[in-house]
DNA sequence: CGGATTCTTGAGAGCTGTCAATCGTTGTGG
DNA sequence: CCACAACGATTGACAGCTCTCAAGAATCCG
């Protein structure tokens, strides 16, 4: 088979004891290097020579189907590595959505250092194994909830700031059809969507492209599912119920 | 955040060189275990102190919703390795869906192995990797394709062997229910699905839990999308129609 | 200001989920 | 051996959600 790994998160929830020098030290000595918004850092099939570190802005890996459907795989913020892989091609085509600052190393080097700091290696793979996670959150995110839900998810997801705190004032930098292609709906539905959480005055807008949220309880209860929980140890054996996850906002 | 993984595949497409043991080796010794069809081998929530290696039959990783909506995150089948973990948890409950063997290993003794071995570090790393890939196609799977799409993949990726061969027969040990809960479908769609390709003349069952593929090629077209052609380098900037892939074997 | 782009809104169709009934198989017990 | 229950699978009718197609509004940018 392939990986490639898409955004390598930098685990913010997690720090890592900073007595050893993190992943991203390998890329502190690199020059700054900037994106235009909408330019691509590169593309899906070209040779992957090299890993990118996300500096500041925000870029998104792009995955095309043959016929033509578009999927944002991911979304990249600072902090997030950039081009991780085992295949000598990328996957995917990232670009940036806003102006981007990146710094990039080689990808012989990358590979060179990892194998000289096992403590580097430890990180990666912790860093691979959140990814994971969130790979398999989305997966059931698209696999299993309606437009409200994935629409409130993704709104907390971008409400959260370099910290992982909620904040409630909600950056968007990117466009519907972005939001869509990533959340398996189309633009259509999205705007809908968040027509019909405005005028339920759960959010407001306060600007193109950012808006505040009023009633974060109600979008989490929204978000609903396992957010957060994981393990509950149900012994469930038969199947339960089917319950709408949306009653609950939709008489409020 | 989180991380375990459900299975590490066996890298069977892309052999390791066997002049070093393998990852499979660390379970050789241990004592077979064996696993009714329908139990369970750890439950979400669990200590997360085992890992296994599948010898023998198929099993699922279950994952449920607060809600009560049940997720297959994965099936599992011989060679694959089940429980690796960073965290002190399952993440899942793993059931048989035949009759298992397994061989258990304890998480304290395969990650003294793993300090241990570089190359089965490297390895258990590949996997990883595989798995993150196999995760992000069950992505775009969910996110973006049509029931009938959905079924055809399923039952391509049923129809390969142990070496990763197409093979006309096909067995399919899990219930309806399992498919519908793994594809983000409900049993009747699957169901009707079925229906529809057999009455295409792609398949014609041979059993009760096995069919047989009549048009491979058909099958294969509707699966579709980029199955297997990774880089195709297009350079897209706005939306591409959306097709429907179904055209093709509609008129079938 | 004007054009291009993005976003919103509406109407209608199609697909999938929901509810419900039936069929077929399996397994148990008389 | 048959009757019956339990379970899974199939099929039908219908509703609801999301997509599609289309038009219009809002915003951005030259």
């Amino acid at each position: 088979m392939s990986l490639q790994v898409v955004a390598i998160r930098d685990a913010r929830e997690a720090p890592i004891p900073l007595s050893q020098p993190g992943l991203s030290s390998l890329f502190d000595r690199q020059p700054l290097e900037r994106f235009d918004a909408g330019s691509a850092v590169f593309w899906e099939g070209d040779d992957a020579a090299h890993l990118f570190q996300v500096t500041a802005g925000i870029l998104r890996a792009v995955r095309l189907l043959s016929d033509g459907r578009r999927i944002i795989v991911g979304f990249l913020r600072p902090g997030d590595l950039l081009g991780v892989s085992l295949k000598d091609r990328y996957l995917y085509t990232v670009e940036a959505i806003t102006p981007v600052a990146l710094r990039r190393l080689s990808r012989r080097r990358f590979e060179e250092e990892i194998r000289r700091q096992p403590q580097l290696r430890d990180q990666l793979f912790s860093r691979l194994c959140d990814e994971m996670t969130a790979a398999q959150d989305q997966t059931v995110l698209l696999s299993r909830r309606s437009a409200d839900e994935k629409v409130a998810n993704f709104l907390l997801m971008m409400s959260r700031d370099e910290f992982g705190n909620c904040t409630r004032i909600v950056d968007i930098p990117m466009t519907r059809l972005d939001m869509a292609d990533y959340l398996g709906m189309t633009i259509e539905t999205v705007s809908r969507t968040i027509t019909k959480l405005t005028n339920s005055g759960i959010i407001t807008a306060t600007g193109r492209r950012s808006m505040m949220v009023l009633k974060m309880d109600a979008l989490r209860s929204l978000a609903d599912g396992d957010n957060g929980e994981t393990g509950c140890c149900q012994r469930v054996r038969d199947m339960p119920p089917h319950r709408d996850g949306l009653t609950v906002w939709k008489s409020a």
